[in-house]
DNA sequence: GTTCTCACA
DNA sequence: TGTGAGAA
């Protein structure tokens, strides 16, 4: 039925979302944000990057991209870093238990 | 292109 | 809180 095949395009664009990784500087035209800049908020503790084969590179999920925006946003309406940081932090375990239980919910419900 | 560090505002 | 500059 099409419900099947919606719920299978689902999950593919979640995996895939979640398989979409990117060098700094390409997070940083994305963002507009300077890559010092980047790099000191990893430094922060604000973003949590991964390393590439040779661990010599910072690797970026879209989940990293998108914190970095919401911190942005934060700081740009007068929070400090820090408690920028916070809030993100809170705001995105939220909305990922949400979307992790919708996942589920759509691979269990087939 | 990326990394780091030290100094500076 | 963030940048500049130099070096690898």
């Amino acid at each position: 039925m099409d419900k099947d095949v919606q719920k299978l395009n689902a999950l593919l664009d979640f995996e895939l979302l979640n398989k979409l990784i990117v060098g700094i500087g390409e997070v940083s035209k994305i963002t507009g944000i300077p890559t010092r800049k980047i790099r000191y908020w990893e430094e922060k503790g604000a973003i949590q990057s991964e390393q590439d084969e040779e661990g010599s590179t910072r690797r970026y999920n879209y989940l990293n991209v998108k914190k970095i925006l919401l911190i942005q946003e934060m700081v740009d309406e007068g929070f400090t870093l820090d408690a920028a940081i916070i809030k993100v932090e809170k705001r995105m375990r939220t909305l990922n238990e949400a979307f992790q239980k919708l996942a589920n919910s759509i691979s269990d419900d087939n």
